[in-house]
DNA sequence: AATGAATGAGCATTCATTCAT
DNA sequence: AATGAATGAATGCTCATTCAT
């Protein structure tokens, strides 16, 4: 019942947007009562957590052991990759504008959010201090390994939001960056 | 009369988000009649728009007689200290979470904020060609100039959207990149 | 309008109590829009405290230039004949079974109507002092005529609340106290 | 269990006001299910007016044994004093702001509680007629002295809900009144 | 152009009660 | 007897929009 609610909350939420979500529009699709949603989700506030949380991990779906390259390039490109798969279960995923939470639930959802993607952040790092192709002077005090990781998600989260269907022009910033 | 409720909208965006925008509260602050407001803007969705544009239009204060350096990343650093002083007027800004549009005004908001921008882009665009400074090899068929003034874009709007004061790390990025 | 609604509500609780008072029903009864309601009444609880204040005036609808006897006992027979002629517009009164204010409104509505009834009461204890008949020794340091005065004047309500038809009972345990 | 539920029941009350008392919040914190309830307690309304009446037992808990004085005035004074030690178990009484019925449960709960303080009316009203310090004249067709026993008992009520620390104001008035 | 009262669909949330296990 | 998920009517409140004046 919990997973029915919540991919109702995400089809809903990928379909028209997360501001579309409703409690009434839910339990009517789900063909439950009203009041059962809240047997699961105390509020709607908790039941959007829950929902942007759950389409985030269905798109970033990597587990560390999926770097299975000590080739920092070659990561970026199975990421690359792996989101665009992901979201083929998502066709309708680009009219959901913001997965951002608003102001009075940015505290509680930002926070395990942003834990979640650090996770993959900090091993590209790892990864990309160890790479040994990375050529000299690459980095200084303002650009670390960190920061400069960082940017080059931000830009792979563009392109998909852009609906590219390669980065290799994000390759080539990046080899231009650093190789 | 117009103007007024404009930099009210704008006061309400920019202090307490987007979504506490409503046409009573500012007809309210604006002392003026609920409904003048429609004698305006045709709807709440037309004045939503206005807001965010006006608002981006603060806070993109650049002219393109301001460029005027030949050094691509001369430019960038000029932009990104102009913005962060156009910001000074804005002290709340960073509470209005999501200067998007929602799916209904997508498509009427969104193309006119582009072409905003992309006269900056373009601009950049140009500027960026003619740095003699640039290395070879720099751009292909994949990463046109275009496309790296939009990531270079992009890193930056980031960059002001954390409250960095500088842009030093951007820069580092760049000259890595091209130069 | 305003009166409208607050009509609608004194009827609606008087018939039926306090706690059957909801705005759709105001609504529907009134032949107006819910919403409409809120323009006039900012919230369901300051409905609720005028709909209150607004019954206990009706009862107690005695000024004080009505007070035309210098005899203490002449203006309590006058109190219970006029609140028993007022309650006439009220026939169900009896189920309206708690006046006082819920936990929340406490605050704001007592008060009010704490100064509306202690206008009265000031007004006998005045009376009763400079009542020539009263007999010595009647007050002391605990009971002054104040507090008699509140005695009484719980007595005279329960006699109202209990549909009496006369306070001659009351009277004679007056008499007995202080003649 | 019956016990649990109730004494649950009644701490809610006492503590947040009857209003605050529903069938969740009692299962909930007596750690049993909520259905379980219902094999006690057939409806909420009936939890409602035991808890009510259980409430009214333990402050008045005075049994006909107690009354060990034939002086009326000695009685009152004794119940009053009971009933303030009694009070020491609530200490949050006074937040109860209303112990009366709804009017669906008028009915059924009134009178069990009308009984109930009716056996110490009619004791306290043998009493006073059998008190030999009484004056003469004091009663009469309108004033009996189970009427005077009801007055007397409704301003000891008001005493006790407005905190007084003891009853020498009514004691007063009762000296004045009868003998 | 200006006014602002009226509208009413829409929303989140509550909670007594039922009933299959 | 005990459980607790499921129910769904009920409720207070919001707010974009309309329209007669």
């Amino acid at each position: 019942m919990y997973d029915t609610i919540l991919n109702m909350s995400k089809k809903i939420a990928i379909e028209n947007g997360l501001n579309s979500i409703n409690m009434r529009l839910i339990a009517k699709n789900c063909d439950i009562a009203l009041g059962s949603i809240y047997n699961y989700f105390p509020s709607k506030s908790d039941l959007l957590i829950a929902t942007i949380q759950s389409i985030w991990q269905d798109i970033f779906n990597l587990n560390s052991n999926s770097f299975n390259s000590e080739i920092f390039i070659d990561n970026i490109i199975y990421i690359f990759e792996t989101i665009n798969k992901n979201l083929q279960k998502y066709p309708d995923f680009f009219t959901l504008h913001s997965l951002s939470f608003n102001n009075e639930n940015k505290h509680k959802g930002k926070k395990s959010m942003d834990i979640f993607l650090n996770n993959i952040k900090v091993h590209l790092t790892n990864i990309l201090e160890n790479d040994k192709n990375v050529r000299n002077n690459v980095f200084n005090e303002y650009l670390t390994p960190t920061i400069f990781v960082d940017y080059i998600f931000n830009l792979l989260i563009s392109l998909i939001f852009d609906k590219k269907d390669n980065c290799k022009s994000l390759i080539k910033l990046i080899e231009n960056s650093i190789y």
